[in-house]
RNA sequence: CGGAGUGUGGCUCAGUCUGGUAGAGCACCGCGUUCGGGACGCGGGGGUCGCAGGUUCAAAUCCUGCCACUCCGACCA
């Protein structure tokens, strides 16, 4: 892409309303427009990591055998009456009524309707074990929205349910999630560590959040160190084997846990020099609850032995659009932002120093068509604005490699490579740099 | 939902107390000089001062109502 011809507003100075480091640096990157209090346009910088992160996230979903489908964003409200959950939702639940008086809802979970879904079609424990996910906006009206994407009230989700014939199944399946929550967050470069958690309004008894630590966090954390040196499940992970061992060694072993649940007494157990205490964004969370929908929803299977019961389901979301918050929290400088090579817009940032002299347009064009070849999604800062202002640009939208390309170099064959993260900066012929980039 | 604030050009803000024909910096457009870490000069465009009433010869400024947004707290992917 080349920066002459795309969409990138930055900002120099910070809007007033953001308070939290990812907000301001979203803001000022033209990643994201506000339109009202929680809603946010995504402008084109900021779509493509949306995108990015929704593919991880789906990747990892599919290998672990969960299937996509795409629910609607508006549901009936006679579904939600049929759980009991119309009236315990409460103000956080956006109501509308159609033309015909008939009471909707922009949806803030979909538990009710992919029980209807289920039940629809699913009548035989030979279709299990099955788990049906989607990544489609929700809403939820918040009473104080703020922090950007960190709380917004529409808010892009990642929510998956499955269903199996008991709870031991049911219980598998949750290890599957688990596991799989364990690399898609590993995947975007994060630290994300899964806490035993309250269910809330989801209902149901094991659940656990996904927490990635940051200094901004919303909440506090308390952890044993030793928790953060556990291995991440590998690509080749086995979903058709027993997971139990893996999640046992990161539920078991260390303690780790968020102030709701937080107890002062067994974490006076683990030893004073692994005790950490942090502050941490909720990125995900596991829900098992049985048969807590499909029971007053009459979703029943009939087992082997030809007697019908309500399903075992579980539930687990991901917060895609909030992913881009707690990346930049955990993965910023003063200079504006860091991105994981997974979750980068771009891969790499071309800087042309002197547009229109004729020895820099041709090797900033070889370099283009080369990373593109590559499959590095080169940004090419063509435009005629001075260095300075380009480097900052450049730190600020914080791609993982930076070339530049200037006549001085040039003059004695070289270009620079800048590593966004560690600031490191190599002289090379503009060959060695790609080489580089490409491994 | 309790408490506290703020609405003035795309952004950051001054002007409001003490009423008198709307300002600065950045950004934008033109020209020129510049050009390896957010340049400079000259010229230029752009604002129903959140909305609606009211007071007044005169309202960004005073009064009333409404709306939006932000912050602190209680609550949440």
């Amino acid at each position: 892409m080349r920066l002459s011809r795309y969409f990138l507003p930055l900002l120099k100075e910070t809007p007033s309303e953001a308070q939290i480091v990812s907000h301001r640096l979203m803001l000022r990157a033209g990643m994201l427009r506000q339109e009202a209090a929680g809603i946010y346009a995504w402008l084109p910088l900021g779509h493509r990591v949306l995108r990015k992160i929704e593919e991880i996230v789906r990747q990892e979903m599919d290998r672990a055998g969960a299937v996509e489908l795409l629910m609607p964003t508006l549901q009936l409200a006679d579904l939600w009456r049929e759980s009991g959950r119309y009236d315990d939702y409460g103000a956080e639940m956006l109501r509308i009524t159609d033309r015909h008086e008939r009471d909707l809802l922009y949806g803030p979970t979909n538990e009710e309707m992919i029980t209807e879904i289920f039940r629809a079609y699913v009548r035989s424990y030979k279709a299990l074990p099955l788990n049906l996910y989607h990544i489609q906006w929700k809403f939820r009206d918040e009473q104080r929205p703020r922090f950007g994407v960190m709380r917004g009230r529409e808010f892009l989700m990642k929510d998956a349910y499955s269903f199996d014939l008991d709870e031991a199944a049911g219980k598998a399946a949750y290890n599957r999630m688990f596991v799989a929550y364990l690399r898609t967050f590993a995947r975007m470069g994060l630290k994300a560590i899964p806490m035993q958690a309250e269910s809330g309004p989801i209902g149901g008894e094991l659940s656990h959040e996904f927490i990635v630590l940051a200094q901004t966090g919303e909440s506090a954390v308390y952890l044993d160190r030793r928790i953060l040196e556990l291995p991440t499940p590998g690509e080749d992970v086995d979903y058709g084997g027993d997971l139990e061992p893996i999640v046992a060694d990161w539920t078991g072993r260390y303690y780790a846990a968020t102030e709701d649940v937080h107890d002062p007494e067994r974490f006076a157990q683990t030893a004073e020099t692994d005790r950490v205490t942090a502050r941490g964004i909720e990125v995900g969370q596991t829900f098992f609850f049985g048969d807590k929908y499909s029971r007053p929803m009459k979703a029943l299977v009939s087992g082997p032995d030809g007697v019908d019961r309500p399903v075992q389901m579980g539930s687990y979301g991901i917060g895609v659009s909030r992913l881009l918050g707690a990346i930049i929290e955990a993965s910023h400088d003063d200079s504006g932002i860091i991105w994981p090579d997974a979750v980068a817009p771009f891969g790499v940032g071309l800087i042309s120093l002197r547009p229109g002299e004729v020895a820099v347009d041709a090797a900033c064009e070889e370099a283009y068509a080369a990373l593109t070849a590559l499959g590095k999604e080169p940004l090419y800062d063509d435009t005629d604005d001075r260095p300075g202002a380009k480097f900052a640009a450049m730190d600020l939208i914080g791609l993982p490699w930076q070339l530049i390309i200037g006549p001085r170099g040039l003059a004695e064959g070289t270009v620079e490579l800048k590593r966004r993260a560690t600031g490191e900066r190599q002289i090379v012929p503009l060959a060695k740099a790609l080489e580089i980039i490409g491994r």
